[in-house]
DNA sequence: TGGTAAGCGGAATCGGACGTCCGATTCCGG
DNA sequence: CCGGAATCGGACGTCCGATTCCGCTTACCA
């Protein structure tokens, strides 16, 4: 016992030694690059060897794989909040924006076979910087709301109801279906203002 | 060498002893519940210990736990065409039947952890009979055309757009979104006729 | 520059799942 | 009722990836 490295959350704790620092980087890009290509069985060895570094100091930086695999996750959920907060919610057509961010989440999917499981852990908010969900939730609202406003959205939509649709999208990119703007075009209808049903209320 | 124990494709080649078939069907009925439970992840010692027998014995059926899986994998797909042959195809309301097949898909991966893995390569027709993708593929496309005829579909729908969406579907249920059905409602409305925009080509 | 704690590397260890093997047991035709 | 072919069962071998351990190296400060 006696032994607790720096905890080692994404926020680097205390300050590291500079080459320590150097790795941790490099392992964390290593670690991006092997999680997107091979999900959650990316192996530490090959992640170790891709960022020229042997396996203890891996486990140096990230106690388990799975603590590697949450810091990669948080990474990604940044991006997509990145991309939300410069794209999408200064986008003067909130209907656009809207598109844009679905589409942004199979684009991302394409790139990166993790892409889908950090969506779902988005949307179920499990184990979560509370701060960043309240962000994205908040992100989202607001889009949707103008949207609404603007009449291009059902009104009866609420941010509950948008978030499946990432995890199906991402799914569906993930399955390999080749055209899944397609698929997405035929979501995107749904969401617009129903005609003949304007309450699917339940 | 000098060893190809019966094919054991899901039909039984030739006659096994009496043991051996009840053994047979014992082995399927614990992997059915294990594969459910617990997807790919299931372990062949736990599905022999199910099934009361040993290690030795499912492997004498199932030369190896992918050979088990497809097994299933095939019983679930043809659950799957029974159900549109004897639900769906002779519901006189096209519309309703589409719809009861979607849901269907929601329920089956309610209860079973496994079926989305099925539906994906149901659709992506990977190594199965033939014979049977063509029959799906041919039930669907005659609730299809049937939907269109009647005018509750849109036009420009095909097999290849309806089958992503249950992929999608399957695994919004999986990720544990509780009322999958709202988005269930939502992808339904996707595929109506859409009056702004009659024509989504491309 | 020397001391030293922080870091490093990677061989060795652990654990656990698949699949094999073979002696014991069970069907079934004669 | 018998003999042996077909099956069983489950201990054991194999493989593979995660994690640990520890002697060696290096950055950093007085």
């Amino acid at each position: 016992m006696s032994n607790t490295p720096p905890p080692s959350g994404t926020p680097t704790g205390g300050k590291l030694r500079s080459d320590a620092a150097r790795n941790r980087l490099k392992v964390l890009d290593a670690a991006r690059a092997a999680f997107s290509e091979s999900g959650q069985d990316a192996q530490m060895g090959d992640i170790a060897r891709r960022a020229g570094v042997g396996v203890g100091t891996v486990y140096r930086h990230f106690p388990t794989k799975e603590s590697l695999a949450e810091a990669i996750v948080a990474h990604r959920f940044q991006e997509t909040l990145d991309f939300l907060r410069t794209e999408v919610l200064p986008d003067p057509d909130p209907w656009h924006g809207l598109a844009r961010s679905l589409e942004f989440c199979g684009i991302m999917q394409e790139k990166d076979r993790g892409y889908a499981e950090t969506v779902t852990a988005m949307v179920g908010g499990s184990g979560f910087d509370a701060a960043a969900i309240a962000e994205l939730n908040e992100l989202t609202d607001t889009v949707l709301k103008r949207a609404q406003a603007e009449g291009s959205v059902r009104e009866d939509l609420t941010v509950a109801d948008v978030s499946p649709l990432y995890i199906g999208l991402c799914h569906v990119v993930q399955a390999g279906v080749p055209d899944w703007r397609r698929y997405l075009g035929i979501l995107l209808d749904g969401l617009r203002p129903q005609p003949g049903r304007p309450r699917p209320t339940d």
